[in-house]
RNA sequence: AGCCCGAUAGUAUAAGGGUAGUACGACAGAUUUUGGUUCUGUUUGUGGAGGUUCGAAUCCUUCUCGGGCUACCA
């Protein structure tokens, strides 16, 4: 039933504590073994990562239990909700390679709902409430003290069918009434303390229009969603644990399908927020470009950025389900998607630098040029070979010449050798500098019996470069994208927002690519590739046909820098 | 403060009274025409105190610490 199941999740070799549940139900025979979940997102903001973990939990223990999985939204909040999220988070649930069951909305059951509240006045069990909810509140007490009944907590049943008849009628404005339900005031869990369970809106419904002016509320709508659908299974977040009694109290009042709820840990990621009031305040002051902006983590930024579904997909698998609170180190994603792309990725040479350094030939003849055919993936070798075009003039890093080379150092340094990746091995000659000192300019001379798969020279080099031909290199914008706040943990950092933002997660370069990557751009056949030794990047939309635009997804590991580091971290 | 949930290497996650494993990370080495990949090895853990038991990460008590709840949001 899933397009993608997760082949990983089958054998890792344990279960999480919720497939225990499912495989002691499957053996007591509960619902005939039956598995059915749901995926219930309110259609008021767009879905990130932390979802994520949710939708293949759902889908996945369907998939791996024979089941099914509905996407219900839960719309019963009409001021906040629109079809402009439904349609994202379709697409997303899609993207990341999930086909639901069912498409279906709480709003669906927005009449037998209603008979619902109706049975419960019937029941005695429910009232309408004049209070205001500042009354409400106060009736509430506290965890310590019990809370108070309301005035218009005894109403006889007629009084109240009556009442609530006319709040659906329209008669009453915005917060005149409410429909409360009698549990229990004194409860220590406050969730108890008679809750609303209708309120009066007069708001235009996504789906429903204006056919209605009240509109229930979560905890009426959700598990009694669940039981319409017969959902075995209801997984939600650790925040819903105190509404679980309400969750079962329903139930049993109703006498409806019972459903469980069980509830795991939200994922936390290191270096970024996820809560949706956070990801909307960063959008709106202008922090990001916008909730698919490549360093958010929401799916359409993380989409855009080029993470995979499938690397999303093993990540969820790989962070575990349990009930403790967490903070997933971000490394683990990148590791994630490091591991898909190597695999998969055509290699390019891109030399990423707003004034790269020009390497001259001397003794290569002027105007000489030669096709050198270069593997594209080391690790897959149907992936065949592209021509690379050769010539006296390349370019290369800046970073890769080193005029006083520190130790352990093996890549271009005054008469230092290397090989160009794919071509002959240089050595450099001479440094050209202009007035203030720069360098403009390195002399190199090749040795001509090097030439990559025919090399008869006998020399060996520690260091291989990359490079791309002066006269054939394409520019390209790259932008340089990482992790968006310096601190590990925003979310429980007191200062604000602006100081804890790292002031260098987007860096745009100019950059000069081969020709090959530029054509299969235009093509539209190019989606993932890695620029050799710099990193996996990705297509971005804002690319034109005169300068194509790359998003870093993630960089190689380097273990150069690392080393580098050390040296600092030693002086410093 | 009351109630609820939780606590296993740096980060996650297993072990369901019987050898504390796995992944990522870190460290070291080998290989490498990507300082990538791959391979090998090493390191680090049951929050504290009691109790039950032949035997406790696991069961009990208690303490400590972390999180949640007191919306006409979900």
């Amino acid at each position: 039933m899933t397009e993608a199941p997760n082949e990983s999740s089958t054998d890792r070799g344990h279960l999480n504590f919720i497939e225990q549940i499912v495989e002691d139900d499957i053996a007591s025979g509960k619902h005939r073994g039956r598995v059915h979940t749901r995926f219930p997102p309110e259609p008021n903001g767009y879905l990130h990562i932390g979802h994520a973990k949710s939708i293949c939990l759902n889908f996945g223990l369907a998939d791996k239990y024979g089941g099914k999985t509905n996407l219900r939204f839960d719309d019963t909040n009409p001021v906040t909700e629109d079809t402009e999220y439904v349609d994202s988070i379709k697409n997303d649930v899609r993207w990341l390679g999930f086909d639901w069951e069912n498409e279906l909305y709480a709003s669906d059951y927005f009449e037998q709902l209603y008979q619902f509240a109706e049975a419960l006045i019937l029941k005695g069990l429910a009232y309408v409430d004049d209070s205001t909810s500042e009354e409400i509140a106060a009736q509430k007490g506290t965890p310590t003290e019990p809370g108070r009944l309301s005035i218009y907590r005894d109403r006889s049943v007629d009084e109240n069918l009556d009442f609530f008849r006319r709040m659906r009628a329209g008669e009453y404005p915005d917060g005149a009434k409410v429909l409360r339900v009698k549990v229990d005031m004194a409860s220590p869990n406050m969730q108890l303390r008679d809750p609303i369970i209708y309120r009066i809106k007069h708001a235009h419904h996504h789906r429903t229009g204006n056919t209605w002016c009240i509109y229930p509320m979560y905890d009426f709508a959700h598990g009694q969603s669940d039981s319409i659908e017969q959902i075995t299974h209801s997984l939600c977040t650790l925040e819903f644990v105190p509404h679980r009694p309400l969750y079962d109290w329903f139930i049993e009042q109703l006498n409806i399908f019972p459903s469980r709820q069980y509830e795991f840990a939200r994922l936390n990621l290191t270096y970024t927020v996820m809560s949706k009031r956070k990801l909307k305040k960063l959008v709106e002051e202008g922090h990001v470009t916008g909730w698919d902006d490549p360093r958010m983590p929401t799916i359409a930024g993380i989409r855009r950025r080029g993470y995979t579904p499938a690397s999303i997909r093993d990540f969820c698998d790989r962070i575990g389900v349990a009930r403790r609170d967490n903070l997933i180190d971000v490394g683990l994603l990148e590791f994630c998607i490091r591991e898909e792309l190597n695999k998969t990725t055509p290699r390019v040479m891109a030399v990423l630098d707003e004034k790269p350094l020009k390497l001259v030939i001397t003794n290569y003849d002027e105007g000489r040029e030669e096709i050198m055919r270069i593997e594209n993936n080391p690790e897959d070798a149907s992936s065949g070979e592209r021509d690379v075009p050769f010539s006296r003039d390349v370019y290369i890093e800046r970073d890769d010449f080193m005029e006083v080379p520190p130790k352990k150092f093996f890549r271009l340094f005054p008469g230092g050798m290397v090989r160009l990746k794919g071509a002959y091995i240089i050595k450099c000659d001479e440094v050209i500098k202009d007035e203030t000192g720069e360098i403009t300019e390195l002399r190199c001379s090749y040795i001509p019996e090097s030439r990559s798969g025919s090399d008869t020279s006998g020399i060996n080099v520690k260091g291989t470069i990359h490079w791309v031909s002066v006269p054939h290199a394409v520019e390209a914008e790259v932008r340089l994208y990482d992790r968006l706040f310096s601190v590990e943990n925003p979310a429980a950092d007191e200062r604000d927002f602006q100081e804890l933002l790292n002031p260098t997660s987007l860096e745009v370069v100019r950059a000069f690519v081969e020709p090959a990557l530029v054509d299969a751009s235009r093509s539209g056949s190019l989606t993932n590739v890695q620029f050799m030794r710099k990193g996996y990047f990705i297509l971005d939309a804002d690319s034109t046909p005169e300068r194509p635009v790359f998003n870093r997804t993630v960089t190689l590991k380097d273990a150069w820098a690392k080393e580098q580091n050390k040296g600092e971290v030693k002086k410093g």
